[in-house]
DNA sequence: TATGCAATCGCAAACCTTTGCAATAACTGG
DNA sequence: CCAGTTATTGCAAAGGTTTGCGATTGCATA
């Protein structure tokens, strides 16, 4: 039995059904290369399937998420989905600037989590975490870039 | 100078200009108590100023948070604003279940934060750190409904 | 104080995601 | 294998947030 085979198993065993929409996109998660965005997902969907509806991308995502088949990543407010790997859970690390996602063991999390528990009785959603922040390469870049420019000072633009 | 003084000085010395929306904004989150949902600073601003739109709201909101005059958080995956306090600093466990947010001590993330950059060189974006998770006293009804419904083990339902 | 330029605004539309609803289809039991 | 039950779907619309654009307005300069 595969692994997929043995998800779907699990999915019917929870008492779910097995839709060919629910088939599809989990194949398409399981195909991806880590995590991929909703409208990628949707568009491989779609051409395997083009009746398929994004609504249903989206409930089918959720409800795996909620069974643990797969796992839910927030890059720069979209959201972006990926094979729960069992036995190798990692968190993320997501670049403000460019965006990329960093995958981080759980184990730089875990002193976390005992403190949060133990001072706060707070547990901490450990599955689904994501900190933001900046990459080596964009401080690098970041560092460039202000050694050049030293002293321009133009406020932002707006759109 | 008032501290809503300065932090307007801020801004115009950072180039941005004073305009009446952005005031009111200001004084409203200023005024607030704690983190304040985008439609409840919307509605309090209208009430002073009708003609107020929306996505000015949001510009304003975002161009605070940029330059550091108030703090984002996403609270149920809507947006929060609350006015940073120099030398208050904290940031936020958020509760999955009930959607209450406990502010939480700098100091539980230093380490963490020191591990990231050291071993990656990522440099978490500390001013907006949220992590979710169940509160105490969620994990407490929790544990409560458990102990009565025992064994039902009904599927989920949809909406 | 009058003038000019760029930042900002309001408006409308777009984008991403969720939801209500009636129609459809997966599973169960006979 | 058929019928009944109910989870799931597609569709359309709503919700929260962002964006393009032309009109307005703050601010610097003269």
């Amino acid at each position: 039995m595969t692994r997929q085979e043995q998800l779907l198993q699990q999915l019917q065993s929870l008492g779910y059904r097995l839709t060919p929409q629910r088939l599809l996109v989990l194949a398409i998660v399981a195909g991806g290369d880590g995590h991929m965005g909703v409208d990628e997902i949707y568009r491989q969907a779609r051409a395997a399937y083009p009746y398929l509806d994004l609504a249903t991308v989206y409930r089918t995502l959720r409800l795996f998420k909620q069974v643990g088949v797969v796992t839910e990543v927030d890059i720069d407010h979209r959201l972006h989905y990926e094979l729960t790997a069992p036995g190798e859970k990692h968190h993320h690390m997501v670049c403000r600037a460019c965006h990329r996602a960093l995958n981080l063991s759980p184990h730089y999390l875990e002193e976390f989590r005992d403190t949060l528990i133990r001072e706060f009785a707070f547990e901490p959603d450990i599955e689904h975490f994501t900190v933001s922040g900046h990459c080596r390469y964009c401080r690098e870049m970041a560092a460039a870039v202000n050694d050049n420019a030293a002293a321009a000072g133009e406020p932002a633009n707006d759109a």
